[in-house]
DNA sequence: AAAAATATTTAAGCTTACTTAAAAATTAAT
DNA sequence: ATTAATTTTTAAGTAAGCTTAAATATTTTT
């Protein structure tokens, strides 16, 4: 399958169990960076193909067939930024950038190595959980957005779900990673930040980011 | 550049600097498996964009430029190699297959990173030589092909120069892998077979394989 | 050196994955 | 509930990278 239809499934999986926006053409057009004229043209041509439903003027469907692929593309890309991770001393950001190439031109066969080499690994470095073989997601995933937590409670960062080098960078910087522990000091509601501390720092983060930072409680 | 170009270019010069081939369109359309018009063609764009020259009916020479795609490809699928070779259990023919995908797809940072992780090697599994990041090969080769070796002599495998599945798997069955040591019995020139002995097996070779496996004299 | 065989090039056409511009439908605003 | 704004779709067109068939040039054979 082309690197143009494995993301654009990709795009509408994504779309739907993470950003929960419509998924409609356009959305998955603005995703893309392609026009919604190109958007349209593809889902009526996946549809034939089986890979999703469409009706004029509806949302996007995935079948089981395209949400196979969709996992399938998924799986090898958190399994190469798990291993770019692990092996070089690579930025969470360009880790990503890597997986986004090679994840379309990895067998399954490799894809298996891979994972076997890390033991079989459930999470990513940025806390996303990996599909198995089989194209199955067997984790649950019981995590809260930085924004939701309490005041006083201790969390371990469980997921930072962004692609934004910036974002990277400054977690990189305050050790905001995916395992690591923090303490909510103050929400903020009115001005809609979030106080923590972590690793004896003090952080005051903004919406942009709390919303992005997903957390578990620590035991 | 697109997988085509890549491609192209790197045909041209492993016709040239391997195969020692006539270098014209309808050679590099057979190694490709596309027709003679579709490498004229390309050899036509390709000339536009200054990576090789093109004169109707006359070989086709690669330019400084081209020369040095060709040998960033080639670089990249031979740091894949040993890199997939040496982490994962994997035979010579998967290790070059899977690495003639993912070469087109790697970045010169993560191609560094690999050579490094792997502490800068100057040969892949194959014995081929690995161009360091500036495209250039350094090593120079003494190696001969198993065929004009001399008998009663003993000999370092150097090079496997080969793309095909049942000759990798004759060889790992063998003991015939890069490095190892041998001795070359008898050359059986009528028949153009040489008989070679191997950690304590004797093996007669036919001259398809004794000119595609390059030794060197064993100190 | 001419004929036959082979290789290369040209021409026309196809598919994929886009584009822009205009038409049609939906959604939001007053 | 119209009107306005936004989205989606249709239509027409492009570039890359191929194909087959026919024309042309080069090589090889005799």
């Amino acid at each position: 399958m082309s690197v143009a239809v494995e993301n654009f499934v990709k795009a509408i999986y994504k779309n739907k169990h993470q950003d929960h926006k419509d998924t409609k053409p356009g959305t998955i057009a603005k995703k893309l960076s392609i026009s919604n004229a190109a958007a349209t043209d593809m889902s009526k041509k996946l549809a034939e193909r089986g890979l999703l439903k469409y009706e004029k003027y509806q949302e996007l469907q995935l079948t089981d067939k395209g949400t196979k692929m969709a996992l399938s593309v998924i799986r090898k890309h958190r399994l190469w930024e798990s291993f770019l991770f692990k092996l070089f001393d690579m930025s969470l950001h360009d880790i990503h950038r890597e997986a986004e190439l090679l994840e379309h031109e990895t067998s399954d066969f490799l894809a298996d190595k891979i994972s076997e080499y890390l033991g079989y690994p459930k999470f990513d470095p940025h806390g996303d959980p990996i599909p198995n073989a089989d194209g199955e997601i067997t984790t649950k995933d019981t995590s809260i957005a930085l924004s939701g937590a309490e005041e006083g409670r201790r969390y371990t960062i469980s997921r930072l779900m962004s692609d934004d080098k910036e974002f990277f960078d400054f977690c990189a910087m305050n050790g905001l990673r995916f395992g690591n522990t923090l303490e909510v000091v103050k929400q903020f509601s009115n001005n809609k930040m979030t106080q923590i501390s972590i690793s004896n720092n003090t952080i005051l983060l903004n919406q942009d980011f709390t919303t992005i930072i997903y957390v578990t409680e620590a035991v």
